[in-house]
DNA sequence: GGCGGTTACGTAAGGCGTAAGAATT
DNA sequence: AATTCTTACGCCTTACGTAACCGCC
């Protein structure tokens, strides 16, 4: 069977028509290329060219043949370029995980500096509470998570997306309002809307660490695992919440935020983390790209 | 650069997902199999398959290369066969030329026996006077033509294509159409529309033989290169014509046709003219099939 | 006689197969 | 220990370049 570069050859011949310019196009001397491309007819049991001896010109079979030749080189050389971007990274999938709560905060930053930085990657996005990123992430079916918990163990790399600090979800009407400053020793006695100690471990463990560390003494009522669910919760008068600040993109009406005057709460912390073994080229661009400029920013 | 059978390579190990199972599907062993992926690798500066030592997978890049190999050496395959197959004269282009009077003629059967026979070959179809098919012949801008007059020299070759008798065109209401039987003598005093000796010069020569072998003595009127003009002619009352038998075929209201009762008049030829020198596949068939069907007929 | 394609031949590169190696289960 | 991919090495095919050849303007 013949090879790529037989009907390199023969391209060159059928547009020059002549074998000594075509054999210096290829940068080779004429007698090889004779031969390469008799063992091309010899290959198609077809002669392409008819040599008369002054004249070159292509038979009813070349002319046929020429079209496919020059669309199978063509190919080939688009399709190595292609993969060579596939392996660099700058084309590709990159299918991310996200809670959520970064749904909000921080994917449009992120969507916007891959379709500013990385045109040729696409990325698929799945929202999904974090344990089933953390699956996904291990079986390979999302190939990076945005997340609050940095899961134990070495085989995961991380880099932190966003820190912030707690915030109260006060219902409009709330004579808390009107408070200049706020303190932690104002939640006491309040209703205070809690994280689930499963769907929500970490901003659980978070906030039950801030009111210990506080002695805030509120009155803790349900155990709802998303942001948003909480902060609705808050609207329709279940009690305060401490959310996360970037939980005000939510908009959500009747429903203002404060601050602590002196807040001694550790920052909320989203995190992009994925597994080391990866060898998505895409996930490596995309890493590089968003670590290059966080230095920038 | 990358070959064809780098690809051939790569194709079957993505398939088999193990390079054993893919060398002995391309009969060889697996070392050179490892080597040529390796160069193929070396030459994409891409790794294609993750090999860890006891399962094998596509990388990114593997999996956006595959389906561009296959299609590469599936087009080189296809390119091949269409070649051979064009080389072969199965399919082609075959550029005819046509005299009018062939046209109703002897045209629908050959393109009915090529549409059957040789399925594969397009006819593209010209009609042009018989010196005008010489011309192009000449010049390789038909590859046959249909016409009369065998040109001199060998560069030609022929086949017969007909081979026919003369008939009288007489227009309805003419006493000779009562007439049991018509000898030449029957012509004598007439109008007879001729042709003209240098636009139909085939049958001014064989026309005007006919009537000085036959010692017939018509009024020779107008001189008229084309049959059809002619039979209009005796239709529009300009008197008798001495036409091809086939001249029927055209169903000219207001014409009816006879023969010589005892007719020493030599048959009217049509035949197929080609260039010994040309080399298109399709003429060859096309020639062999004509005369193969033509052994049978 | 010169231009242009082909044939002949020596050298070098590359592919294949056998054998040995390395890594994982 | 067995399976599977890789490396090492010898052999052979094949491609290249130089030189000689043939055919035609």
């Amino acid at each position: 069977m013949f090879e790529l570069s037989h009907l390199r050859c023969f391209v060159a011949v059928a547009e020059e028509l002549h074998f000594g310019r075509a054999a210096a196009r290829l940068n080779m001397t004429q007698p090889p290329l004779s031969r390469q491309i008799q063992l091309l007819e010899h290959a198609l049991e077809s002669r392409l060219l008819e040599r008369s001896s002054r004249i070159v010109s292509l038979t009813p079979a070349g002319r046929a043949f020429l079209p496919e030749a020059r669309r199978i080189v063509h190919l080939s050389e688009s399709a190595a370029s292609w993969t060579r971007r596939v392996w660099r990274g700058e084309v590709g999938t990159l299918r991310l995980g996200y809670t959520a709560a970064s749904g909000y905060s921080r994917v449009p930053a992120l969507l916007a500096l891959v379709r500013r930085e990385l045109p040729g990657l696409d990325v698929v996005l799945r929202e999904m509470v974090t344990h089933a990123q953390l699956e996904e992430l291990d079986c390979g079916t999302i190939d990076a998570g945005l997340l609050r918990a940095l899961p134990p163990g070495s085989r995961t790399a991380s880099l932190p997306l966003a820190s912030e600090g707690l915030a109260v979800a006060i219902a409009v009407g709330d004579p808390l309002l009107q408070r200049a400053s706020l303190s932690p020793a104002d939640l006491d006695g309040r209703d205070l809307v809690g994280y689930s100690p499963n769907a929500s471990k970490y901003l659980f463990e978070l906030t039950m660490g801030f009111l210990d560390q506080s002695g805030a003494r509120p009155n803790l009522t349900q155990q709802v695992g998303q942001i948003h669910t909480m902060v609705a919760l808050v609207a329709a008068g279940f009690g305060l919440a401490l959310v996360p600040e970037s939980a005000r993109c939510l908009g959500m009406p009747g429903v203002e935020f404060r601050r602590f005057e002196t807040s001694p709460c550790k920052p909320v912390e989203l995190m992009i983390v994925w597994l080391r073994g990866n060898e998505n080229p895409a996930l490596t661009t995309f890493i590089e790209t968003y670590r290059g400029d966080q230095v920038l920013a």
